[in-house]
DNA sequence: TATGAAATTTGCAAAGTATCAAACTAATCT
DNA sequence: AGATTAGTTTGATACTTTGCAAATTTCATA
């Protein structure tokens, strides 16, 4: 992954709700086995104070910037992170220690 | 740091010339025992194609997230990355991962 | 002190972004 | 089939961002 690549992942994740709706979405994807570690879209809807529409565009620049991976499941879009792409990132910007 | 906080952190990374200006700095820090670890500015004003104004438009944005400190040293800026947000900051990316 | 080099400030143009409302599509439920 | 719920698309508006050119400041040194 090279500097051009990388600078457009940290953008996907710099703004505030977009971060936040990344977070959360990495958050269930740990924690809950309940619902086999997919977070659904619906609700992140209700807890974040933005609109639908504002939503659905900061997850297709999530899903762009290779950060998550979505899909329908029958009524509901889920969400799941991919981890590669985030491991990457965290691997350039931990550079020299190892 | 917050969510708004850490958004901005990555925000100040999240273009292709402030990151490699940033990089650039990060770079030296390591790098360089000759120049005691420190980045002088005017030498990544000749590799980076873009012009000293905005380089010093983007290197305030940095100075502005935390991520860097700048001093004047005689006729030159130097920068230092600022490694207690740099260190946060992946802390908090790398979340539940120890 | 006058000249020159390094960097900053200001003002501006072009391009990009966040958000919403309204209209739309897709899936479910009665 | 008709109504309902979930999410998307489109179009508009207000705002931000990147970058440059020109003018300015800061420092060093001839």
């Amino acid at each position: 992954m090279d500097t051009v690549q990388l600078a457009k992942v940290l953008k996907a994740l710099s703004h505030p709700n977009r971060l936040e709706l990344f977070l959360e979405i990495a958050r269930q994807n740990e924690a809950s086995f309940e619902s086999g570690g997919e977070c659904f879209i619906t609700d992140i809807i209700g807890s974040l104070n933005i609109g639908a529409p504002t939503i659905s565009h900061h997850l297709k620049e999530l899903a762009n910037a290779g950060l998550v991976t979505t899909r329908r499941r029958g009524k509901y879009l889920v969400a799941k992170v991919n981890k590669e792409t985030f491991e990457r990132v965290k691997r350039l910007l931990a550079m020299g220690e190892d």
